[in-house]
DNA sequence: AATGAATGAGCTTTCATTCAT
DNA sequence: AATGAATGAAAGCTCATTCAT
């Protein structure tokens, strides 16, 4: 896994083998980073902490991501780039209106289920009300492919007379997305208050019926 | 109980910390302090920012509440105690069954619009892990009432024959409440990736309308 | 046990017996102001460790003994008050001069082993070179009896041929006491370094021969 | 490896902190420290009070030590360090037992006193009971050798005939011990309390040749 | 005589960051 | 391009003590 030849300073390379490849420092970095922001919080993650499971020194950190709050959105924006490149290889055209959405209710949940990383950064990012997202070029211009995918499904479900017609995508998509975000978001508080477990494997499919069943009916009906 | 008069010095009389009334001091800290935590997060919050918006000292803090984290406790304590204290008090036992239902996803959206910083607080204890929620035998205590009251409007609505019969009050609670959390704990991601204005009357009064059908819906299915 | 009728004022004695007889409590402040100050040194006792475990309030602390300071003098009085107490009623006169010399060691060393935290006090003390002590009237005056003591069967050995005459009092009570004193000060360190538990019966009374031998045939040496 | 001259502004040359001097910063705080816990015990002494003495900053004794405690204990591990290098290098084996015994009670007489801080820590970490020492691999890992010393000496002086054949290394080596650091450790109590002064030469001398006489008696006696 | 409430001053420690090569 | 050493500023917290009756 030689990958000192993707570098353009040769100089050394063949001499002595480089010790660290660039970008696989700041990946590793990235990675660390991710997981101390998701389980503290942008206050409470230490840049010592985080130097301290990377390969390399926190003067490293600093020299690739400039501050702590650099780190931080780089974190963001990756985590918002992996699900966004996901949602946009959906392929649901080919699925009738009602599948499609059923669907997408289901990848939805079981994305949000498998990453709570991602939803705990989301919410970190909310208390500091969006104010790096905002910032954040590479963010603002991610394609909001759901919203798109969302708009052709319901346009297929109306011509074919099986959805209702004053629905708008983005209000569905936050229907969808407040119940298996906050399922997962708020599952500590709501376990602790409620006595329920919500990681358990069969409330986790009940309610992944429950949300189906709820967005298709809401639609159906006129 | 006012006791300004008593004292010899009356000249700065108003603006002079009014001594002796520690419930005053507490509850003047704990305002303060729900906001910067709300504000800033558990680890963000700064216990000298606290201490130079409230009438006392940084001392009296420590003397009140021992800790920087006992002070975010009592402030969880009393967000948790006042919505509870508000749910306890609804009275929907009198309303048909569907009035009742849109009646609680009335409250709840209302309240959950109007209190940001609860909202707020209870997405930090949940970066948290709800470790604060589950040490406070003060909250774990509070009656969970609206439980009891869900329980109570869907064996009506059953015995009448207008809902169905396999919904359990605690995930419907979960339905309402993560549609109208989400609309405001993600406010800011939300609308700023989708270009939306969550707080906006007309919105929010489609949001409103939307999830009382959606619930409404879902229950009479069968 | 009603005390009360030992105190001047016996207004309210009758009519609502008093929850503290004063002498008593300050008998026990000063009882576990000496454990606590044995313990942790004059600046590691905490007033607060003191008061907790005291019958009292913090505020007695200072009602009775004015400061820190003061209620750690008072502790050093007593601790000194007692160890005189005894030594002034060890009537050695009508043993002969080796058998009361023995006998003093016995006694230095027994009791010093069985206070310990008279001699961490005393260390103590000497931490901070004796400035309590020094300006303390009560201590000052404590008469010195083991130098009379000493002396006194000093001059009937010398007398009856069997001790050396060069010996001054003060130095043979500065060989005993060294011993003594340093096998329980030391006893830490000491016991760490050379992996010696000197608190060990055998080894204690091993010990106890050994400075009797010490003194005894450094007193019949010419 | 002076630097002074590489830096630019040679002004201030010799009144500014020379930088890049690790090494020297550390003695220079450990010295500094070794002073301030001496003086004040482990809770008396005051970080704010070594750094101001020293070239450096308080931020730099928790970078190169750690924590106060860290920091009391590499002064405590040089105090150590101190006397068993000089204590390995005595050279006792060329003179006769009794010589040998002599010079070392001597020794041990004159570092003591003229290291009263060594004393006073060693009291210290008695108050604490060694438990700084005791977690200290430096110093529990520290050679013994005195100990290996005595026996060799006892040995000879067995053989020889001159020595009692029933003592143990470390017995003798505490009896030694007990006196030279009382003398010492307890200077200020002991001088007030029996209005001696310890410290002055003549009484020095004397206590010197009282401390070698006992232990030489006491090893002759059989 | 006795005491509950309050507190100023200062403590140890931490944190993100930059210096200097 | 890469980095070991250093650090200013401020954070959370504790302590002996006094206020006020």
């Amino acid at each position: 896994m030689s990958m000192a030849e993707e570098k353009g300073h040769t100089e050394k390379a063949l001499a002595a083998p480089r010790k660290n490849d660039p970008e696989r420092t700041k990946q590793d970095i990235l990675a660390v980073a991710t997981e101390e922001f998701a389980t503290h919080g942008l206050s409470g993650a230490r840049v010592d902490a985080i130097a301290e499971r990377t390969r390399t020194t926190k003067r490293m950190i600093y020299y690739y991501f400039g501050s702590k709050e650099g780190l931080y959105i780089a974190v963001l924006e990756k985590a918002y780039g992996d699900i966004r490149a996901i949602e946009s290889d959906l392929h649901l055209e080919d699925l009738d209106p009602e599948q499609a959405i059923r669907r997408l209710v289901e990848f939805t949940f079981d994305y949000e289920e498998a990453n709570p990383n991602f939803i705990r950064l989301v919410s970190i990012e909310n208390i500091h009300r969006a104010e790096h997202l905002a910032g954040s070029d590479k963010i603002r211009n991610l394609n909001v492919t759901v919203i798109d995918t969302i708009a052709g499904i319901l346009e297929r479900g109306r011509k074919q007379g099986v959805f209702r017609t004053d629905v708008e995508p983005v209000d569905l998509h936050l229907l969808i997305s407040s119940f298996c975000f906050f399922r997962v978001s708020n599952r500590h508080t709501f376990g602790t208050i409620f006595r329920q477990d919500l990681g358990a494997p069969e409330i986790r499919e009940k309610h992944k019926r429950m949300i189906g069943d709820t967005v298709v009916r809401y639609l159906k009906g006129d």
